[in-house]
Parts: structure tokens; sequence; C-alpha cells
DNA sequence: TGTAAAATCACCCAAAAGTATGAGAATAAA
DNA sequence: TTTATTCTCATACTTTTGGGTGATTTTACA
């Protein structure tokens, strides 16, 4: 959990780190310009320097819907949603009434699966399929499959 | 009476108005001293906004001579992207040669739409989504919408 | 400026999906 | 055992989807 949480902070971190290097820096200048007095301009100067970095930083770091031009960068990064825990969510199941069955069909219509497929792997007819799906939407209160699979998915009924 | 008043208690009246006039002076000194002290951070805070909007300000005006270095950034930040922020695969994408357009459709399909529901949102005709829809199952190499939905998802086409 | 890719639309046909209704069999619950 | 639910299947019908072909218009680009 530590390194999860490093990892996921990590920029929050980088950040606090060099706002603090930032701050120590300032702080240094700052007794510079004690000592110097006569460096006024130059502690500015730095200031000014300083922030307008920072504030390039920021806005490419920040603002990146740039996508036309990111394009060529974004590379290689494949694996999202991998490390798949999925937990069905039991309450709304039941709530919506669904019936084991048509949580099977449900399934295997996410899957990509035509009516006829489904009938071939669950040994039953397609007409039987049709009424699943047919309950199945009404329950879900939706009208195709895709929305069904869409709903099913949202109402975590479906990795 | 009135004058009488006045002129016997001269002394404490002058008294008490030169005691306000102190107070209110001492205080005044004070809030000059707090804005005196901190002249420098203010000013130096002053300094540090503007010049920060200002880096924005180039940043995204000159953002093309940028590029080279959004690219370096970009590049590091790659993996920690466990929040909900969808990365599209652009790689995946290109490489499909699905076009712009046949991806729009394809994100519309996701939400579960008909295409007679598609080509009402994009004011096109039922007849252009089906070519759409049809190049993007040629493309995905699917034979149904919920499998190319599925497979969208699963190279990171669609969010 | 000419060419290629993309976007648009049409028509036809077949397959799949979805709706409506009814009904028998298995199963779980009372 | 009776009842309710689930699962099964059927028939008929409508809608949606998908495949194939061809054509016109934009748009991007060399």
């Amino acid at each position: 959990m530590r390194p999860d949480f490093l990892i996921r902070n990590k920029h929050i971190i980088i950040y606090g780190i060099s706002l603090a290097i930032l701050l120590f820096l300032l702080r240094w200048l700052q007794l510079r310009l004690i000592v110097f007095n006569h460096a006024f301009e130059i502690y500015v100067g730095a200031i000014a320097l300083i922030f307008t970095a920072l504030g390039i930083w920021l806005a490419l770091k920040l603002i990146k819907p740039k996508v036309q031009i990111v394009e060529h960068i974004v590379e290689k990064v494949h694996e999202p949603e991998s490390t798949d825990t999925f937990k069905l969510n039991e309450d709304t199941l039941n709530e919506l009434g669904l019936s084991k069955r048509e949580l099977e069909v449900l399934q295997l219509m996410a899957t990509g699966l035509s009516n006829q497929e489904i009938a071939g792997q669950l040994f039953v007819s397609l007409n039987t399929i049709k009424t699943h799906t047919s309950k199945v939407f009404e329950k879900l209160d939706v009208k195709r499959r895709t929305q069904a699979v869409e709903k099913a998915k949202r109402l975590s009924l479906i990795p």
C-alpha cells in the first residue's frame, strides 16, 4: 500500500518537493538580497524567470488536449485495466430481479456473442435466448443489447 | 451651560482627543508596519503571479516550438495512470486505419445507440452510418457491433 | 492542380435482433 | 401439496443490423 500510494501520488510529491526546493532557493536569494542591497533587480529577475518557467511547465503539464501534437509521443502504454478483481454487485442484481440464467445470458451477450451462439453455448434453443434477452432488457430498462451490456458494466453486474 | 461645561473640562477633553488621535495614529502606524513588513513578500508574490501567468500564456501561444519539450515530459509521465483518465491508444488506432468519423461512430455505438439514433446525433443519414459501421467492423475484424465495442474497449480505443 | 482518402448517400437483400403471446416443465418456497 | 418463479420452447410479426455494390461530394495533401 505504501509504494502504491507513493506511485499514485508521484506528481504531487514531486511537485511538493519542487516547491520546497524553490522556496528554499527563494529564501537563499532573499538572504543574498539583504547582504547585497543592490541585488534587488537580480532577485526580481530571478523570480520572474523561475515563475515564467513554472508557468510554462504548468501549462504544458496540465493542458494536454493538444492531442494532435502529442500523438507521436503517446507510445506503448497498453495494459490499463488488467489486474481485475471484479466484484459483482449483488445488491443491484437482486434489486433488478435478474435470475441466474438471465445473468448468464447477459454475460455471454457482453462478450459479443449472437443469440444463436449463446443458444449453442447454453444448449438451449434460439427462442429461449430471445426470451431471456427480452426479460433482461425489460429488467434493465433498456431497448438494445448494446445498452444492456453498457448498463450492466456500469452497475458492476459484469466485469 | 454648555460652554461652561466645555471650558471647565477643557483639559480633559483635549487630553481625551489627543489620546484618541494618538491611538488612531498608533493603529495606523501598526497597519503601515504590517504592510511595510510584508510589502516585499506581497511584491514578490505579485511578480510570481504575473510571470506565472506570462509563462502559461507563452506556452499556450508558442506551443509549436515547445512541442519537443512536451514530448519528453509526457513520456516520463507514462506509467502512473491509475486515475480514470482515459488515454486513447493512437498506435492501435492508426494501425487499424480507423478514420475520425469511424471512431466517432464507434464511440456512439458503445453507448448503446442504434444506427438510426447515431445518424440523428451526427446529422447524417442512416445509410451513411451503416457504411461507417461496416467499415469499422471490417477494420476491427468483427461481425457484430457488440463485438466491436468489446474489442474497442479492450484496445483502449474507447473508455 | 490533380490525386487519394474520407465522408456522404442510395438500394437491395439477408440475417439477426427484438416484441408479443402463450404454454409446458422443472424447481424452489410456502 | 399448492403456489410462485424460473426455465424452457414455439409461432408470428416488426425492426434493426449487416453485407454488397456503386456513386457523388469533400477534404487533405503532394
